[in-house]
RNA sequence: GCCCCGUUCGUCUAGCGGCCCAGGACGCUGGCCUCUCACGCCGGAAGCACGGGUUCGAAUCCCGUACGGGGUACCA
């Protein structure tokens, strides 16, 4: 197959049923990668994402919302498509009828179809008699006598349309694989459309890549045996005037799960919405996904998207599949996190901290102030946005509605624990300057050198007496910024 | 069943015939740093599925076997 000389256009085209899957992000971001690699060494490069919404019960306006706000949370923007348009619109494929049910009849009219009138049941049957090995349709429609056509459709059979394989076998180099070949006896004749009408997939895909000029197909694994059908249906179409060159193919290995299965959207894991809501950043999202079938380097996994653009070749792409691993993909996170400014790292986890109702919406100005002082102190310690609220709650709380761990208070503020705290009040208490320093010098004296106790020992309780959790920002930082009066009441409530 | 795809540490990968008694990362683990946590730093255990070829030489090429996955729809 020759390779397609005219510039490069790759499309993503989910399917609006359920929630996005992380398997459409990855596939997603080598699309993306893809093109913008072409566009950077002057090989055109356009992003068009086209909506698969055939199937009129499966498909949801809340999926097909929910797909778009995945992308947009990504940055990963198509040049074409929903929303934005283009010339080859309109982009999503329930308005498209006409065109398919055009091309369809044009196949019909140059026998590359037929209609078929049997029932699953006589299929199957007729296989068991046969003995054949093949599953799927026997091709028993394919020369239909106007007699039997007739008697069909006196029974009132509504026919579905099929493609009539060709003889012989079908290879493609795939992008990733390598030559893929099938022989077409083990292809089936495949229904284009519905008895009702409506087209399948089968059709839509093949017809939109065709008319949307796309020049590249990078797709899941679980396509890679409808692409014998397809190039069988590209080439029928530029007979017939539709197309004008068939896609290369490249097939993306899976996703998977725990376990040996492919990660499906009953598994948590799956969502990929899920991970903004916990806090990841799509940049971390982005570059562990990435790393599912690619890598950027021997001894590099962590990047940019401008980077892997930069880097990305579909050639290096492995074809086993891959297991998620949520560790890694926090790991990932918290290094992406790592490069981020504080003020980065405070404008995004604002949305969660108004969420946690840590602050107002809007911000009010002591807070905002409060804020800009405190972020530093946990900017350097959170792995994930969800972290900053659970940080920063004890600076923010109304005293009165201010909790402390029950289980980290049982665990520290016992009897011991109670001293410790009844003597950093003390110490504190006396002090002329409520600062870092002073605080820190006044606890040290007291607690580590004139009561003996090592350092953890010693701040621990006071730890949870202030902030209420074990895990906190730097005590003595959390003691200037909590203020003195607070800070006394709370040593003090702790008794 | 049949067709197709795949197989390097637990996991993701580097490796595309000699640079490899296999490198990195996450995880695990010993230690350091340390007011908690997180980060960071130093060290450790851990892998070429198996069997045949080809070759002076194979993780790398070929063929089998085993195992895993996908497809086999009037889903996509």
């Amino acid at each position: 197959m020759s390779t397609p000389s005219t510039p490069v256009r790759v499309r993503m085209a989910p399917s609006p049923t359920g929630s996005p899957h992380v398997g459409l992000v990855r596939t997603a971001l080598f699309n993306y990668a893809f093109a913008k690699h072409a566009q950077l060494s002057g090989q055109g490069g356009t992003f068009v994402l086209r909506v698969e919404d055939t199937d009129k019960e499966r498909s949801t306006e809340e999926s097909y919302t929910s797909i778009l706000e995945l992308f947009r949370w990504l940055g990963l923007d198509w040049d074409e498509g929903v929303e934005v348009g283009g010339p080859y619109g309109p982009y999503r494929q329930s308005e498209r009828s006409d065109l398919y049910r055009d091309v369809l009849e044009r196949l019909r009219a140059s026998s590359y179809t037929y209609d078929c009138y049997c029932r699953n049941d006589e299929v199957e049957a007729r296989r068991k008699a046969s003995g054949s090995k093949v599953m799927g349709y026997d091709g028993f429609c394919r020369d239909l006598t106007s007699e039997q056509v007739e008697a069909f459709r006196a029974e009132g059979r509504e026919p579905l349309v099929r493609f009539r394989m060709p003889e012989g076998s079908i290879s493609w180099d795939d992008l990733v694989r390598g030559e893929v070949t099938f022989e077409t006896e083990f292809v089936p004749d495949f229904a284009l459309c519905r008895a009702n009408g409506d087209p399948l997939y089968t059709l839509t895909a093949p017809v939109d890549d065709a008319t949307m000029r796309i020049t590249h197909v990078l797709r899941g694994e679980d396509l890679l045996s409808s692409t014998p059908r397809q190039i069988a249906l590209f080439d029928a179409m530029k007979e017939i005037g539709v197309a004008e060159v068939t896609p290369l193919y490249g097939h993306l290995p899976y996703v998977m799960g725990e376990g040996n299965k492919k990660l499906s959207k009953r598994d948590p894991q799956a969502h990929a919405l899920a991970y903004r809501d916990q806090g990841f950043l799509p940049e971390g999202l982005l570059n562990y996904v990435a790393l599912l079938g690619w890598s950027i380097a021997a001894d590099r996994d962590v990047f940019d998207l401008e980077e892997m653009v930069e880097a990305f070749d579909i050639k290096d792409v492995n074809a086993n599949p891959a297991r998620f691993d949520l560790k890694k993909a926090e790991a990932i996170n918290t290094a992406h996190m790592r490069r981020l400014p504080v003020e980065e790292i405070q404008h995004r986890a604002l949305p969660f901290l108004k969420a946690a109702g840590v602050v107002g919406d809007p911000v009010r100005d002591a807070d905002a102030q409060l804020l800009e002082l405190a972020m530093p102190l946990v900017a350097e310690r959170v792995n994930k946005l969800a972290e900053v609220p659970q940080m920063l709650g004890f600076l923010f709380v109304p005293e009165e509605e201010f909790t402390r761990d029950q289980a980290d208070v049982e665990k520290l503020l016992d009897e011991e624990g109670r001293r410790v705290v009844q003597a950093a009040h003390d110490a504190v208490a006396a002090l002329g300057t409520w600062s870092t320093a002073a605080i820190q010098e006044a606890l040290q004296t007291t607690l580590v050198e004139e009561l003996g106790l090592k350092p953890r020992v010693a701040f621990g309780p006071v730890r949870v007496a202030i902030t209420g959790r074990r895990v906190s920002p730097p005590l003595f930082e959390s003691m200037e910024l909590l203020g003195r009066e607070r800070s006394l009441a709370r040593l003090a409530s702790a008794l």
